[in-house]
DNA sequence: CGATGATTTGACACCTTTCAAAATTAGTGG
DNA sequence: CCACTAATTTTGAAAGGTGTCAAATCATCG
């Protein structure tokens, strides 16, 4: 049995016993997702290598090392992020099933960056070796990859722009609308909330904020009634409140390829 | 006479009465790009559909707006910005000769940010039309595009990371270093130093800083000697000191493709 | 030489951080 | 199922880095 009992997040597992063909890949499933013809599945099929799991916690990339393995996130959630010497930490963004992973390696001698499990997860194992002929046999294929790079980058833009210019209620409010849409979108719906692995300390993280800042901030959503979390599940209960506040104007969330 | 003797910034500007062919591109005798097959460049060739100058300040991408449009930068300095609805900026990143722009609108409805020319500068003019053809019939350069998009979400990573972890003096000279190297890097040396068309109010909104707190952290810097900027031109005379304050550590830069 | 934009300075308010410690909650082992 | 330890969340108080407001000084250009 491979499944942790004791890890807490273990709502965020899809149980299985072994690897998913993709033809029956459960994201596929969840309508967040574009359309692919039966040889493209074919072709991601054998391009991947083998599936891994890790744990809450578990580092998926480390920041400064070499690899040569490309990830899709199957289940479970993650987030890149980047420290300075002294340990200051700055979370990039958050990754959600169906991100890829590690390509920004690629463009480096080693990762720029880390990424690390936020629960429990599962990842379709790719070799960057293989990316090449993916790009030559599958153009179609290299396109999506360049629009998830590209949709990645658009998210890590938002980022910066709430870390740069929106105050700490804006930026807390703004990261909990955008993370309970992205939930959304890859069919996380439980009941009328998401499900939500994040600590106080990753938001803090993730903002550039002070854990204790990060907790008064949202001690006074909370007052406000603009956000619930129970159990782990995040709840948003006055959206339109909530979007005004963070000056929230939407990102047009198209269907996105998966690979 | 198409150059603007009244622009300040003329220092940046190639002279040139007619678009130049891609074969004898001036960007691809810097050294800092990678090398393409003649049958690359001829595709490239026909890629471009023309080539267009623009100001200082002028709306290259408007924030919202639809284009179907992608552009590399052929000479002079841009940036990427984002806005808020009351009017808060942050600069994104900067742009510099060999960039790749607008790439992101591709994957949304309309553009996610603005860019604005912070020279005079010349673009190649791509249809994203084109766009899939370049895929089907030059993967390889479909790879490049990817790499550029990747590589771009780099330098917004360590952009974050200045913007949420570092304080106002570590992100300065942060800001500062990367600029000389990356203007070395594409062959803008001057004496020894490279132009600077950047404005304390730029540096302010790419470091979410406010124009005062800028100005006194640039001062302080001045002061203890670790920049000077005489007539736009950007010298560093203690380079190590200023990487020691910074906390830098090499962003290892590989030779990049160039589109 | 007047006008506009960029850079500087001073004074003061305040949002955030830091330091410390308590209260809660979750996970572990008996 | 209860005690024990670690992780997470909360609070209080004080220090400090940044922001805001206002105005002066410089620089550039017509």
């Amino acid at each position: 049995m491979w499944q942790s009992h004791r890890n807490p997040h273990s709502r965020f597992l899809i149980v299985s016993a072994k690897n998913i063909p993709c033809h029956a890949c459960p994201l596929r499933r969840t309508g967040g997702f574009r359309a692919n013809t039966t040889e493209e599945i074919a072709f991601i099929q054998q391009f991947k290598r083998s599936e891994r799991r890790v744990s809450t916690g578990d580092a998926i990339v480390r920041q400064g090392v070499t690899s040569n393995e490309l990830y899709t996130l199957l289940s479970g959630w993650a987030f890149r992020h980047k420290s300075l010497p002294d340990g200051r930490r700055q979370i990039l963004n958050f990754l959600l099933p169906g991100d890829f992973i590690g390509l920004q390696q690629q463009m480096a001698e080693a990762a720029p960056h880390g990424v690390e499990a936020l629960t429990d997860a599962r990842l379709c194992v790719f070799r960057s070796d293989d990316l090449w002929s993916l790009y030559r046999e599958f153009p179609s294929l290299g396109y999506d990859i360049t629009w998830l790079a590209s949709h990645e980058e658009l998210i890590v833009d938002d980022g910066l722009l709430s870390v740069g210019r929106r105050t700490a209620m804006e930026g807390v409010a703004m990261l909990l609308i955008h993370l309970y849409k992205r939930a959304v979108s890859v069919g996380q719906t439980i009941d009328d909330g998401v499900p939500f692995p994040i600590r106080q300390h990753h938001i803090a993280d993730a903002l550039g904020l002070s854990l204790v800042h990060t907790n008064r901030t949202l001690r006074r959503l909370r007052q406000l009634g603009l956000y619930r979390i129970d159990d782990n599940i995040l709840r948003l209960p006055k959206p339109n409140a909530l979007q005004r506040l963070a000056g929230y104007y939407d990102l047009a969330l198209t269907p996105r390829p998966l690979i």
